[in-house]
DNA sequence: TCATATACATAGATTTGTGATGTATCACAA
DNA sequence: TTGTGATACATCACAAATCTATGTATATGA
């Protein structure tokens, strides 16, 4: 698993991500797809996921909607009207932070300057 | 500016990395050479840099070598040799993090599943 | 003389994720 | 019927990383 600090900043945007690219999902559905995705290396947890969805919900970001599945309660989570632009502009962040960090850390050369 | 979060966890091995590539750094210079590489979209501030620094010193991956430039002081760091198996992990985490991170955002379809 | 750039450094506050813990249902096996 | 692991939600104390603010000091050009 990665240095667990990396993830820092990137929840948010991969559940929006999420949530826009599939509809509709409810918390534990959405551990289990990025770990598939993720081929098992990134990990939510519970601790972190929750706070994320309700704080996302507050914001007036998210929608919900409960259902009961046999006994138990499935939360299901959805992009809001109002929160269609502010969840692309994560999204639109993340990737770009992801390109400039290509960058840094593996630049092009520059040819202006490649004299030698 | 990225929502700061996006940052963490990022800014060590991003040091390392330009260690590597570039011999030896000083401070100042490192926050340039990001802000140069990054367009101005990655400024990292003095006060995540020096404790980064020193902390990485304290650990022995890296070493320092002062020099005075006119009336000022400037204190260059190399990755040591002790260091150099820590600095390329903490890179190669990294990238593979970002790999990672792409499939879970932008995932290619899984071409099993795809009947419909 | 004053602002800006260069150059280092530290301390407190903030943010975010984790670990631990709790509740509860369901399916399957011993 | 008892126990285990998966499903499904939730909260709180804690740890880790970065930022803001602040401080010191030299160099440079207006």
């Amino acid at each position: 698993m990665y240095s667990k600090e990396l993830l820092k900043g990137t929840l948010k945007p991969i559940i929006l991500q999420l949530l826009s690219d599939q509809g509709r999902m409810y918390g534990y559905e959405l551990v289990q797809k990025v770990k598939e995705r993720s081929e098992g290396k990134i990990l939510i947890k519970e601790g972190s996921l929750y706070p994320i969805l309700h704080s996302l919900r507050a914001e007036g970001i998210l929608d919900t909607e409960a259902q009961q599945v046999g006994g138990r309660t499935r939360k299901y989570y959805l992009i809001s009207q109002k929160g269609k632009a502010q969840a692309e502009a994560a999204v639109a962040e993340l990737r770009d932070f992801m390109e400039t960090l290509q960058q840094v850390i593996h630049p092009k050369p520059d040819p202006h300057h490649a004299s030698s």
